[in-house]
DNA sequence: GTATGGGTTCACGTCAGCGTGAAGGTCAAG
DNA sequence: CTTGACCTTCACGCTGACGTGAACCCATAC
């Protein structure tokens, strides 16, 4: 199918399934003119990457664990692969750690507010 | 005093403080031979930014409410200016839809990592 | 004189996932 | 033939507080 179905399909820009392409996220066929030409198993492809940006992960960490992802009865989940668990260990601290910053910015925030002058 | 010295006095690197200038946030007077030269007033003043930075105010924010900021004896605050009122409560709401998302993502890595392949 | 250890002003790099024209080829329809 | 709606490949813009050389001036000690 066209670029512009699979946007339609999957609710991503064509500029993103572009970039996809351009990380190695999602590289599809050529028809003889030069057009993208994806397949129906891309959808669920695209699922997936969805999945793990909203999960906090780079493209180039996605590139190297996307095909341990599979997607089931409750949504997409990770086949184990050597260094993942650590590597999303790591980016469940890195989000813990920006939580934290977070919560320091606002309680600033506030005291600037509320001490007034 | 030369900008090291300032430097080494607030632990804001040189590079910030310049920066800090292109911003027209901190413009110290110059010695004969072009050298920047600041005064002990500037150690409090940088502190004040700082304190806007870290509470996440931008620097355009900053150099129209500095000028409102004093130091008192509970930290930095800020006595009222027009507009800065809601110009803190946009900035805190931004903060707020921040949090919500980082949250949004931890949650969705925690189901990447918990539901298992 | 010169080797240092400052200082100065540009001005691009960083981090990242796209948005947004720009310039031009492809193809079905009127 | 000519719209017009797609497609293609660049390649800069965005968000913003700095990091990091590059190339050059100033001052002090040797």
């Amino acid at each position: 199918m066209l670029i512009s179905e699979l946007a339609e399909l999957t609710g991503v820009s064509a500029r993103a399934l572009r970039h996809y392409e351009d990380r190695g996220l999602l590289v599809p066929a050529r028809d003889s003119s030069g057009y993208r030409d994806y397949s129906e198993s891309d959808v669920t492809r695209v699922a997936r990457i969805r999945a793990m940006i909203s999960a906090g992960l780079g493209t180039a960490a996605i590139q190297r664990y996307l095909d341990c992802a599979r997607t089931g009865d409750h949504g997409v989940s990770l086949e184990m692969c050597p260094d993942l668990r650590a590597e999303l260990d790591s980016l469940a601290g890195r989000l813990n750690a920006r939580q934290a910053e977070l919560r320091e910015t606002q309680q600033r925030l506030s005291e600037l507010i509320s001490v007034r002058g």
